[in-house]
DNA sequence: TTGAAAGCGCTAACAC
DNA sequence: GTGTTAGCGCTTTCAA
């Protein structure tokens, strides 16, 4: 009779043959009942499921990998650099949601903080082309990627957190330049006549474009434009420049929360208040702006919406050929920083 | 002759076979070659690694999966509550450490949060098993676990984060009691007469206890103790308590930077000074403890230690049945929070 | 509607 | 030292 279930204790996982052979059937039929792809009569089905439940049996994903090459699995590629991601709080929220979003979907994550060189990026997506993984987004750091080159590896994958919309690429991301507007225009109804600005300041990037045209459309004043990397360190250096100026700008736009939270700080120490002395918007809108103090007007970029349509769009991507951007809308949540609210 | 290279574009990746073909011996010397197991001459390694070269080959780790029971992957199952479990930096800074640490060893990380109650938490690690994931490390939330029916799936699991230490339960944890006897020590050693503690109120809470025998040891009026949860809005629920009070404590040991983080939102809005009306010191000693306003003193639990020790517990465990808990011990991290530091 | 059998790519026992 | 071969558990023709 061979050994019946042995005493407690790690047991043999059931397979498909013990299935099978418990309903009488062959182990075709299980994956028939189980997957579909073949019509099975009612009563056999009925038997088969019977055996599954009784045994507790899972397939074996390590096979259906190996023989579908598909792990059911999606990679997430996240910039390591000197800042550790996961100190920022938004590539933590994304994290998390498009986490969820594969799991719904039935998929698991690999997410794995890695040197956003080409190089880099490179062996991870051949790691994970090694087991099987079904695509991979990737979010960029500092530095370009070659698309043909990440092509050429054969793994479907998206890029993520894009600024600059690239062709032959497909991606996701906020609206930034749109975002910058709304902040601006908020900090200029608050009747400020001065507006700063505090990011990466370049001509190509969005935020700063979307502040500096605002100011020029409305006829503001643009105050100063002092150069921050995404970062908290950076955003207090900014800040103690802020707080040293004969006539400190009375409003300012931060690119990002961490910015805004290092500005903060800064002003804090130098006895400037915010948002009586200053006026602080910024950009994110990650839980951490919510409880600093004051809390944090921010643009709330849309996180759940762009990991829900990062999962969808490598999963249900038909057309391999067909890439684009996809841009999402964020929005203006009011909070403390930038001065008291009068009924509209 | 068969298909050549075809044009660039997703190409067939190689297999043992191709590399076997290639070099002139058969597969078995390739696998030789590559992971050990039986003498290669030199020249024939020799030229395997140079077809290996070549072709650029990698091998199919769903295939080494199959074969072998192994993915070469570890699961961390983080507690998925109310509380998004992300928006907690010691959580995120955790998880971060223990990819890093896995991927030092060459293994990839699942990493998911999961409703911390017993169904979840065995329906995940049976998924992992189907994925033949080598071990789960399972970060708790509230209630307990039965470790016997997790024992049961056949995967090797290990506790994170461990409060209560358990019999029969390999477990990893930081020393909790001392570093609330190193947090209250030092602001008894500020010269205040009266510590409160907010926290989990609990005879078996270590922070607790801690917090209670210290105060007690020292001849210490001990404070109010205001129950939280470990979060921001429970921390701020307590600090309007405090602010509230007609005699609020000189000095307060929060159980969790969250906490903290809640009641200087709490006592700043109600105009209480820290560090001059309330000395605060927390527990976790997270990054965002250093940009709070002002920053937290705070016991800060050696999280890369752990993680690795964690990695390595579960990938070098040869007794199965040696189960034990290991405590580690954190350091007292001193900034502003609790006031001014006089020179030793 | 069901079954037999080939094979995904790799490992390892066994033979030479 | 090297080759042959039998699977790991699953999916999928192809036949019956």
């Amino acid at each position: 009779m061979g050994m019946r279930e042995a005493a407690p204790g790690p047991q043999r996982r059931a397979t498909r043959a013990d299935v099978a052979r418990r309903a009488g059937v062959s182990d075709a039929v299980v994956t028939y009942t189980l997957n579909g792809g073949a019509p099975v009569a009612r009563a056999t089905a009925e038997r088969v499921l019977q055996a599954v439940a009784d045994l507790g049996y899972q397939p074996n994903q390590a096979a259906r990998a190996l023989k579908s090459g598909s792990a059911h699995t999606l990679g997430l590629i996240l910039p390591d650099g000197p800042d550790p991601v996961f100190e920022n709080p938004f590539f933590t929220e994304f994290a998390n949601a498009v986490e969820a979003a594969a799991r719904r979907r039935g998929y698991a994550l690999y997410m794995t903080p890695t040197p956003p060189d080409q190089t880099s990026v490179v062996t991870r997506l051949n790691d994970f082309a090694t087991r099987q993984v079904d695509g991979v987004l990737v979010v960029p750091g500092e530095g370009s990627l070659d698309p043909d080159v990440l092509d050429r590896i054969g793994i479907p994958w998206l890029q993520l957190n894009t600024v600059h919309e690239q062709v032959g690429v497909d991606s996701i991301g906020a609206d930034l330049l749109g975002g910058a507007v709304l902040a601006t225009e908020h900090l200029i109804a608050h009747g400020h006549r001065q507006v700063a600005f505090v990011g990466e300041i370049d001509e190509r990037e969005p935020r700063y474009r979307g502040w500096l045209a605002t100011c020029e459309r409305l006829g503001v004043e643009r105050g100063p434009a002092l150069p921050s990397e995404y970062n908290r360190q950076s955003g207090y250096a900014a800040g103690l420049e802020i707080a040293a100026m004969d006539r400190p700008p009375a409003a300012v736009f931060a690119a990002s929360d961490l910015i805004a939270l290092g500005v903060l700080r800064a002003l804090h120490e130098r006895g400037v208040s915010v948002p009586d002395d200053v006026a602080l918007v910024s950009f994110d809108g990650s839980w951490e702006a919510e409880y600093s103090w004051p809390a944090l007007t921010s643009v709330r970029q849309p996180i759940e919406e762009m990991a829900e349509a990062s999962v969808a769009a490598i999963l249900d991507r038909t057309a391999p050929d067909e890439r684009r951007h996809r841009m999402f809308r964020g929005e203006l949540v009011l909070r403390a920083s930038c001065g008291v609210h009068r009924p509209a």
